[in-house]
DNA sequence: GCTGTGATGTAGCCATTGACAACTATGGTG
DNA sequence: CACCATAGTTGTCAATGGCTACATCACAGC
């Protein structure tokens, strides 16, 4: 018999990421607190200790999912490549991520976060859109898209993408392919934003 | 004391009503099978006869809910006005669909659907998708919208507005308006659509 | 080296819940 | 009138989340 530490060491980590697999695997409608505290071989109050709620959780869980969905973003947006092929690889990397773990995008997005943990989720979760005005502002300058609002611009495609995400990782797209969908969107989306700019007629399909 | 027919007569309707009163009010995890019950002054295990499972309740409400929104739709699809007017009218009532609703589109479009529900939600969710697909098409022969997949174009489009719709009914627009979102995203797809077309140059903007 | 104090984990408890089974009332049909 | 499917009732069970009281440990200050 391994002696366990009275001290677990890592509980609240492993319970994270325990809850990560688990709710790809069953829902997040499954997920017990007391399962997860069984799964990690520790008393049914222990997890009580790291997160005050179940709802707790989840928010930390949602945090985690939205700091690794930044990073992938991130990384896209630094592609090779002109701008609309970098705009096409942060919608890529995004609805990729919503595919891989649909559940925890809907964890992510959820409204019933506790409002303390709420803001900073909101704050973290405009990253995306951020990167996504940043590149906008780019293109704006160098002249491939049309004038005006970047703001509203680059809350339309985030607000787009989203879509795209949420009913692709919800098998809502019925035989259309993710990878169909995205480069659909996102032509549509840089069709709109670069006309009215002179010289672009043929622009609209890749 | 009145005295309760052992018949409740119209309990599934009742309990459907008060359901979708009060996810809205307090989530769909709060909801109980036992309180519906004892708010319709009904034994514990009377919703058993009406709804197999908690979540063929939500099924049921889910249903009810496409029910409403496609009849919204199909009115605001009725709209006078040229075809991008008719557009937009569709974007709106989806919209505020979802944003006088927030919990029910939530439901609507959540994955843990029973199998058998599953087939036919999925199926009366995409009317809104084709009432779509029909106002491009007629565009499209129209001449206002650039030739190309329909199916694809609607699709893309619709994908957009849910994206709205969702961000919008979670409210996590940050300031934005509902409006001025599905005025700038409607106005965006549309010059996507139109672009290409002769004489199109300055239709970004409304 | 000692102590005590806060963080972490344990054990027990309770109300609530969803699901099920066995029983009962109701109303319509042959 | 007898039958029976439908709708509702009571009782039970295991599981859960959350709470409280208690145990153990790590570590800082002396």
């Amino acid at each position: 018999m391994i002696d366990q530490p009275y001290h677990h060491g890592k509980l609240r980590e492993v319970l994270l990421d325990r809850a990560a697999e688990f709710i790809e695997e069953a829902g997040v409608e499954g997920l017990s607190l007391r399962q997860l505290a069984r799964d990690a071989g520790v008393s049914h109050a222990a997890p009580g200790k790291h997160f005050r709620d179940k709802q707790a959780l989840l928010d930390a869980l949602a945090l985690r999912g939205f700091l690794a969905m930044n990073a992938r973003i991130t990384e896209a947006a630094r592609a090779s490549g002109d701008h609309r092929a970098r705009f096409v690889e942060i919608a890529r990397a995004y609805v990729n991520f919503a595919v891989t773990r649909p559940v925890l995008l809907a964890v992510m997005y959820s409204t019933k976060h506790h409002p303390d943990a709420s803001a900073e989720l909101r704050s973290i979760g405009e990253d995306g859109m951020k990167i996504t005005r940043a590149l906008i502002t780019e293109a704006q300058d160098a002249g491939v898209v049309a004038p005006g609002e970047r703001e509203t611009l680059a809350q339309v495609c985030f607000v787009s993408l989203h879509g795209a995400a949420v009913l692709a990782s919800g098998n809502f797209l019925d035989g259309t392919s993710t990878d169909a969908l995205v480069q659909a969107t996102t032509d549509l989306l840089w069709a709109g934003m670069a006309a009215g700019l002179p010289g672009t007629e043929g622009a609209s399909a890749s």
